[in-house]
RNA sequence: GAGGUUGUAGCUCAGUUGGUUAGAGCGCCAGAUUGUGGCUCUGGAGGUCGCGGGUUCGAAUCCCGUCUUCCUCCCCA
């Protein structure tokens, strides 16, 4: 019988040189990450859903994948539960889903274990979350998000070390040309009252996030048909039309909208953050690739302060990093009072920038140093106490394993990308002495078994 | 959720207005080279043309459905 071979769409095998890659990307986040003294916590796949809905907005909920009860999931299911439809049913026969971020299930840990930790706690966590919605460039539907997060303290201080943790990232990874864009909640939140809509502020980011993407006539069509007057949208449009440095764009707004107290939250903030990030890396903020952006929203409905997004440049892939903070995404939970921030790298589209810019070393793969070829069954014995001693002196090595022939074998080193094959027949093993070739660039030298671990390592590390 | 796109050998793709036995390159296997990979030469294996139905004497080719791929919108990492 023949079964159908496949994956679920929107999810991907990875093979050795991409797992490769993604570790080498993976290890440089976590490096900067344990630089500035995040830990990291691993949580479930799974949460229950009534840890993770009402907290991505309405879009995010039926992004969730829901996971069917365990057993007789129909047992309490009613007629009326059938006759409420589909969306309803779910709920009764789905009590757990698989995560939609890093963010809440790290809420949801930080409210149960509130006793064991030390506030402001920072946490660390790199691990795959799903999001059901169609899959297309640099959108997967299982993706890892790599997550650093702070809560039990305002202090813009964490803002600012954001931004460092970013640049020093992709400084790391050797990402150049790319901008981190910054916003704040309540300066949205200014806006829509400025233009008096208050409280319309979801329906207005959505709109003017675009203004990138469909220009100024397009976000006008856009207000247009959500119900903004006329004069509500040209009293708005002004304020897009502010460009220029972080400090003359904040100045701009804050002339404007002085007598706002919403505004004024988000302007303090937003200054604070500014000369933090000077003091704490002694740089002038022109260094830093950060640009104050009014248009940028973010869906997220927990956000409540600063919000940030970044982008590579050039490259057609959405934004690889995004956060902001949250006043009391952990009220939810029954433990108010309690503020974050937090951002998060995704992996994935991290994965597609480096390789669409070629950022990726030649030699990440993790295969050994050197292979040992054996003759027979006489000279894998005789070889066998040398694999030993490589892989003591911390030389990745392994032994071809069946009686194939020296062609097959070697044949196998090259496909593999072996640097190294050591050949050991009898003649050789008779002299104490084995053959060394370099498959790169086909030298071969017989060189004393004492010996071979001394010139492995010297060729090896001394590069 | 809306629109478009793709599917033929392990991979990348040809395949004419529907017409004999569906091709190429690369890869794979074997040999040239019985103790040496990568280069070269020779030979070989490998396909239910995504799946289901329909039209036709005849379908990879036309029609319908379905799944899948990739892309755009929405939204996001």
């Amino acid at each position: 019988m023949k079964i159908e071979l496949g994956i679920p769409k929107g999810t991907r095998d990875f093979g050795p040189e991409q797992v490769a890659k993604r570790h080498y990307i993976m290890n440089h986040i976590r490096e900067v990450f344990e630089l500035f003294g995040y830990e990291p916590i691993e949580t479930p796949a799974m949460e229950l859903l009534s840890v993770l809905t009402g907290k991505y907005g309405e879009e995010g909920d039926q992004l969730l994948f829901r996971v069917l009860n365990s057993g007789d999931f129909l047992k309490d299911v009613s007629q009326e539960d059938i006759a409420k439809g589909a969306a309803h049913l779910a709920n009764v026969i789905c009590e757990k889903g698989l995560r939609y971020d890093l963010t809440v299930p790290f809420a949801r840990y930080v409210v149960m274990h509130q006793h064991e930790l030390a506030f402001p706690f920072k946490r660390y966590q790199m691990q795959p979350v799903w999001r059901g919605d169609s899959p297309q460039k640099g959108r997967y539907r299982e993706f890892y998000q790599c997550d650093a997060d702070v809560v039990g303290t305002d202090s813009l201080l964490c803002e600012a070390e954001i931004v460092l943790m970013i640049t020093e990232v992709f400084r790391r990874l050797g990402i150049e040309d790319y901008t981190i864009k910054i916003n704040h909640r309540e300066l949205l939140r200014a806006m829509s009252e400025w233009i008096g809509a208050a409280g319309q502020e979801q329906a207005l980011c959505v709109a003017i996030d675009k203004l990138d993407k469909i220009g100024q006539e397009g976000v006008v069509r856009e207000l247009q048909e959500r119900g903004f007057a006329q004069h509500q949208i040209e009293q708005l449009l002004p304020l897009f039309e502010v460009n220029g440095t972080y400090a003359e764009v904040l100045k701009h707004f804050a002339e404007q909208m002085k007598e706002l107290a919403s505004a004024k939250k988000a302007i303090e903030d937003l200054q604070a953050i500014q000369s933090l990030l000077e003091e704490a890396s002694g740089q002038p903020l022109n260094t830093f690739p950060l640009m104050l952006d009014p248009t940028l929203a973010r869906g997220l409905s927990y956000y409540t302060g600063a919000i940030f997004e970044v982008k590579v440049n050039n490259v057609a892939i959405g934004s690889v990093s995004g956060g902001g903070r949250y006043d009391n995404l952990t009220g939810t939970f029954g433990k108010e009072g309690l503020t974050g921030v937090g951002f998060s790298f995704g992996l994935d589209r991290l994965y597609d920038v480096m390789e669409a810019l070629d950022l990726f070393p030649k030699d990440t793969r993790a295969g050994v140093d050197v292979m040992l070829v054996h003759f027979d069954a006489e000279s894998r014995k005789g070889v066998l106490p040398l694999l030993q001693r490589l892989r003591g002196a911390g030389i990745k090595a392994e032994l071809y394993p069946q009686a194939d022939k020296i062609k097959k074998q070697m044949k196998y080193a090259n496909k593999k990308g072996t640097p190294w094959v050591l050949l050991a027949g009898s003649e050789e093993l008779q002299r104490q002495s084995v053959q060394l070739k370099n498959m790169h660039t086909g030298e071969q030298v017989e060189i004393a078994v004492d010996e071979v671990v001394g010139f492995l390592k010297q060729k090896l590390y001394n590069r």
